[in-house]
DNA sequence: CTAATCACTGTACATTACGTACAGTGAAAA
DNA sequence: TTTTCACTGTACGTAATGTACAGTGATTAG
């Protein structure tokens, strides 16, 4: 039954939010569910892992991304990207960093995060085309500068999602800025309020 | 004997690089050793992976980092301190992203990360400070620009160390410049004269 | 010369978690 | 009624961790 699946990947995020030590048996006992069950539905450990690495994705939050696209201002429209992809890793961070942190994501390698990987960058390269900029070196640039290590590490103990996305959009516009000759880049003084686009 | 240590923690370094799982047994085979010497002169595998770190700090690389403070000029200080950690990074990137992979750093919160991270973030401030600069959130993201995680997503599959570290520099100049107000940085700005700066 | 200490070895054991095999059960469909 | 299906409980094999214990060879102390 998919509603078993369901809850299974349920069962598994909260345990992963938890701060013991995540074992199958515990997701099992959680989701109500035989541990042969748990093989049979989502295949072994690090399918789960990746199972839930999906569902967090799917879940929405990344569901706006097309939104960005609507500003006709290249500017605000890479703001409102890097705002999205920022909200999404502040709100989830804590999750990310177990699956970091179980080898669900970098040291295995698992195809799903090469994929988003590859979605991200291509949906920045897509903004810099529209931009008339076609340039490798700030697309890494832009890709490292949104990706969730940097975030994580940025946000630090004490600091809100949005003063990150904050300073995340800041430092994307200083790149873009440094390497587009006709830089438009309209950036608020910083002592004066948020110009909130929401 | 210390001389027996210090194989071990080579043999695990180079077992780290190696692609195979990391096992003490594999370590103590390396080294040879018995299983139970590494236990007595290394502790448990946490403790190891973080004797790997150590030693990894100590073996040179960071040596250089006064050679920073030698340099009258701010923003060079600057740059040469970046492009110091940026080279540590690079050299010993697969070390650090198997010990970070493997849970040595990060979830299980190491004193030594915490102690090392905290260590760059007093020569990035002291080198703020110098400049007479006192800007927390600066700060804060320049010791996320120097971090591992962030270099590391920069570097990606193929860029070369002085790549990597001259486009930190370069962020890190930008992050600077946009925050100070005399910032007397030798990088070329735009032609928008954003000197809205109180 | 003998004894004691020391560093290390080999083996063996308990524990935990993973992954799989197998037989069985209750319900629904043929 | 029989078959199929989804799931359960149990049990097993494997791998790795960490610890206990007895023993060995060399160096040092008495």
């Amino acid at each position: 039954m998919d509603e078993r699946r369901a809850r299974i990947v349920a069962a598994a995020r909260e345990e992963l939010l938890s701060e013991r030590r995540f074992t199958l048996d515990a997701v099992a006992e959680r989701a109500g569910v035989s541990r042969v069950t748990l093989y049979a539905l989502c295949g072994d450990r690090d399918a789960l892992l990746e199972a839930v690495y999906d569902d967090l994705a799917a879940s929405g939050g990344l569901l706006r991304i097309p939104d960005a696209f609507a500003f006709s201002d290249n500017a605000s429209a890479l703001e409102t990207l890097v705002t999205i992809f920022c909200h999404f890793y502040s709100v989830h961070r804590s999750l990310i960093r177990r699956l970091h942190a179980l080898g669900a994501v970098g040291a295995g390698e698992l195809a799903g995060h090469a994929a988003r990987n590859a979605r991200r960058r291509n949906i920045l390269a897509a903004l810099l085309h529209r931009s008339g900029v076609d340039d490798e070196r700030l697309l890494d640039t832009l890709q490292a500068l949104t990706s969730f290590a940097f975030i994580d590490e940025l946000a630090g103990p004490g600091r809100t999602p949005d003063d990150v996305a904050g300073e995340v959009a800041n430092l994307v516009g200083l790149a873009v800025a440094d390497r587009v000759p006709g830089g438009s880049r309209g950036r608020p003084a910083e002592q004066g309020p948020e110009s909130e686009t929401t």
